[in-house]
DNA sequence: CAAATTATGTCCGAAGTTGAACATTGTCTG
DNA sequence: CAGACAATGTTCAACTTCGGACATAATTTG
């Protein structure tokens, strides 16, 4: 395997940049970090010499001589990717610039205990090695993201509601059996927000990603970087209250947002609407599936129907409110939203937008933008991924 | 003057140390900034040279040679220090270590402008000079705090609710056709923030600091950094909706904390149960005064007044809600409360932190420590003069 | 008081950094 | 298509910085 260890501060910063960048010139590459030519040309040819970059190609000129564009090599190695999801879970081999080699994405039964998932997990990840030919040895970093609050410096879950359970399996040491790579846990919505401020090249300095599904959560990118709060615990929005005299919620307290405007929530909505008959189109679908979707509850609301419009403005008011506090104290300039709620479409997010902007601070607002993450496929696997590159190859020795 | 200019990144690093720590001996010094001790010494001796810093006394030995102490030379300069209150102005000159030189609080009404306002100022800021014999050259720094949102990097107010008119009057130009020095303007409970965590050491990574008094303000430390927002409002609590059946606040929202348990709200309450009939004691003070202070209630609340207490509780109750929310999202690690309302005593802090327990994550309160700010007297100004070395001395010349 | 301990000061070969000259490879113009 | 021009890539001798070894200094301990 290629020798990635023993960087020195330079030649990290350098595969930092290119990393975030996705390829520079030599030129563009000293000038970004500040090297003099020299210097960066020393560290270039190191990274070349040990196959950590190569050459991609020269660009079109800008009148002169072409410049001959500089990446993370293939062949450095691989990453491993892994993001357990309620129902499912997505394993995926990545290359250094977080190009997919391979991904699979399986449903799952998260209930059926962390030994069974990560048996599967760790057989469909031996197939996709021996499908590409890729030794155990060649995998630098793992990253895992999973749908619960997590410890990041043990990797343990902690006390997580939908993975009840896993806080006493470590990822980490099931893993490490196979692999002498090291392995980074964290949760999914921490990763959503890496792989998006990846996927902006890390151009964004404060913002929020927001999921929601069963539970909401809220990935928190500060100062440029993860934000984890002290335990671990930052981004747990899903237990905001917004209305004291709301329905009791499982934690216990009344009225959180998770209680009022999370898929659960919203489906109960949708199926006492139904039972109702305030749709006829609710009910056809409740009739034909035995249950109603966020799905479900989009289509209705794409075609029209009074009743699925209403509920889903209630529930983005709900959310609204939880995210005008969250405006108010953290005045991010943006807000991605994201999470199988999500799919029910336009009208949710123009609900949300109005709610913000109706009780946030004008000044918080300015230049605030709430929009959906921009959804590609395997965007949770390329967020394991972008954290498992940060923290083996890019973070100092004393992270690793 | 000194030269404190041109210092390279080394030098400053030992005077970052320096200033966060208040002294240390060389070889502690350079294991704290990891050099080498031959690199620190270099760095220390042109310091030296330069009276940047000097030595200040033996310590005690601990088996051997005893350390020569190093600290931030009082000869390099001093610090202008201003904190406007809603009610008062405070100006004070600092040394590079943050002990007062001088001090001077007065009475003043913002509402007579910002040029007023920054004329007495002026005038104070002579007096003490000539005094103390301090050429207005001799000043490296001035940092000033306002009660009301500012755009950090114009240092300009931005439709400042308690400070009409402000917006147009650039604090910066003011003082810079006295002084020579770059001047910093930043919110009064950022510089509260900054205060407490120069005060701590720098020790914590991630708190809070409140301030409650006519309204309610929030300064964020994140990643040991004062956090200001993407357009310097984060930290604006104030307007965090509590109870959506809750009264109109003037922000144009129902049930904002502001509204509901602010200092005006607070005195509201008590004025009503006095008239009301419901305290005896209440009554006595608010016959006595014509109005009701937060000391008022406090000291009601601490004779063991029912009704006192009771309006404290819910109060504290109201503020706990709101903390709930932002402990959910920001897992901090201390949440100091400060701000006039802070006076009402051990019964408020009581009920905010039991209101907060109930409603946050446990995960969240595992390690969460709510206290008062520990209240020494000119804690505004010396927030302010912590900017004022931050921003000058230890940024790094592309902020100046 | 000798020996051990701790802190500070100095030196020097090794390693790293730099700017500027030089080399290379392209475009553009007439 | 020759020659001017422009951007990029490479080399090197002068310069700066570094880290460890060694020397010195002040105390405590036995």
């Amino acid at each position: 395997m290629v020798d990635w260890h023993h960087l020195s501060d330079g030649e990290r910063a350098l595969l930092e940049r290119l990393f975030w960048t996705g390829g520079l010139s030599r030129g563009d590459l000293a000038a970004s970090v500040d090297f003099s030519k020299s210097k960066a040309n020393m560290a270039i040819a190191s990274l070349l010499g040990r196959e950590l970059i190569e050459e991609g190609g020269v660009q079109p000129s800008t009148g002169g001589r072409r410049p001959e564009l500089l990446r993370l090599s293939h062949g450095m190695g691989v990453l491993a990717a892994i993001d357990i999801g309620a129902t499912s879970i997505d394993v995926a081999l990545l290359a250094p610039d977080m190009t997919l080699i391979d991904h699979r994405s399986e449903a799952a039964d998260v209930h059926a205990g962390a030994p069974l998932v990560f048996a599967r997990v760790r057989n469909l990840l031996r197939q996709m090695r021996e499908r590409h030919d890729i030794a155990a040895g060649r995998v630098l970093g793992i990253g895992v993201g999973v749908p619960g609050p997590v410890a990041f410096d043990s990797g343990m879950l902690v006390n997580p509601p939908l993975l009840p359970g896993w806080e006493t399996f470590s990822i980490r040491d099931c893993l490490a059996e196979e692999y002498a790579a090291p392995v980074f846990v964290d949760n999914d919505v921490n990763i959503m927000a890496l792989g998006t401020h990846w996927r902006l090249r890390g151009q964004l300095r404060n913002f929020l990603v927001i999921k929601i599904g069963t539970g909401i959560g809220c990935g928190i990118i500060c100062h440029g970087a993860v934000y984890r709060g002290t335990d671990g615990s930052a981004g747990d929005v899903g237990h905001i209250c917004v209305d004291p005299h709301g329905p009791l919620c499982h934690c216990g307290n009344a009225g959180c947002v998770e209680a009022m405007a999370a898929g659960p929530a919203i489906a109960r909505m949708a199926e006492a609407a139904a039972h109702a008959g305030e749709s006829a189109l609710l009910k056809e679908l409740l009739d034909r599936n035995g249950v109603l979707s966020p799905m479900d509850l989009g289509n209705a609301s794409r075609a029209g129907d009074a009743a699925a419009n209403a509920i889903v403005q209630q529930a983005g008011g709900w959310i609204g409110r939880m995210l005008a506090a969250v405006v108010n104290f953290f005045n991010p300039s943006h807000i991605f939203i994201g999470g199988g709620v999500a799919k029910v479409g336009p009208l949710f997010l123009a609900s949300i937008r109005q709610s913000v902007y109706q009780r946030s601070l004008a000044l918080s607002t300015r230049h605030l933008d709430i929009q959906y993450v921009p959804q590609v496929e395997s965007a949770g696997v390329i967020g394991a991924g972008v954290m498992a590159v940060q923290e083996t190859m890019l973070a100092g020795p004393e992270r690793r």
